[in-house]
DNA sequence: CATGGATGTCGTCGATCGCATACATTTCAT
DNA sequence: ATGAAATGTATGCGATCGACGACATCCATG
C-alpha cells in the first residue's frame, strides 16, 4: 500500500493496530512512547519524531518499502504480474438486471 | 528496498540524491528545508520531523510502501513471482579454474 | 442509569528541534 | 598542487516536542 504523507501513515498504522486488537495504550507500551503520541501519529502529525515512527511500525511488524530512481532493487528480484480483479470482470458480464 | 531504521532511510536518500546529481543544497531547497537538516537524516538522525522526511522524499521522486498484517492490499494487485539471478546461476556451473 | 474502557485534549516541564551563519574539512577537476 | 565546490561541524536562537497526569467524551454493556 502506497502512502505519501503523515496523515496517510497515520491511519494506516490505526488500522494495522485496531486488526491486531491493540489499544493505543498497548501499542504505546510495546513501541515505548507514550499514549499521547500514539493519538499524535494516527491523527497524521507531520512533526512527530521519525524514530518513534520506525518503533511503531516494528511494534507492529510493519515492513517499509521505498522505491524509484537510484534505488537498488535486490537481485534475484521478481517480476510483479497483474492479476485481474474477479469481482470486477464477474461484475462486467453480469445480466444487467438490478 | 526495505528498510527499517532511520540511518537506512538516510543512505537511500544520499544514494537517490546523488543519482540526480543533485547537491545537498538543491534538495534542501527542493524539499523546503534547511542544508542542515539533510546532513542530518542523511545521517540517521532518529529525530528528524517525519514530515519533512515525506517531503524529502517527494522532492526526490521516491515512493513508500507499506506491508503487513491490517494492511489493504489493492484491488487487481499482482503476484510477485521471482527471477533467477543470471549472474548466480552461470556462476554456479562455472569451471572451478580460478 | 451506572460503570468501565477507549480515546481525545489540556497544561507543565525539561529536552531537543531546525534554521541561520560561520568555519573546518573533504572531494574533485584542472 | 591549487582553488572551488560539496560536505561536515559549532553556536545561538526561538519554537516545538513528548512524557506525564488529570479530565472530558463517547460508547458498549449490565
Amino acid at each position: 500500500m502506497k502512502f505519501r504523507t503523515p496523515l496517510e501513515l497515520g491511519l494506516l498504522i490505526r488500522r494495522a493496530r485496531r486488526a491486531r486488537g491493540m489499544t493505543q495504550a498497548d501499542l504505546a507500551g510495546a513501541a515505548g512512547v507514550g499514549r499521547q503520541w500514539i493519538v499524535a501519529i494516527e491523527a497524521g502529525k507531520p512533526r512527530a519524531e521519525l524514530g518513534k515512527a520506525f518503533q511503531t511500525l516494528a511494534a507492529l511488524d510493519l515492513s517499509l518499502s521505498i522505491h524509484g530512481e537510484g534505488i537498488p532493487e535486490p537481485a534475484g528480484s521478481r517480476i510483479r504480474i497483474a492479476v485481474p480483479d474477479i469481482e470486477a470482470v464477474v461484475g462486467a458480464h453480469e445480466d444487467p438486471g438490478s
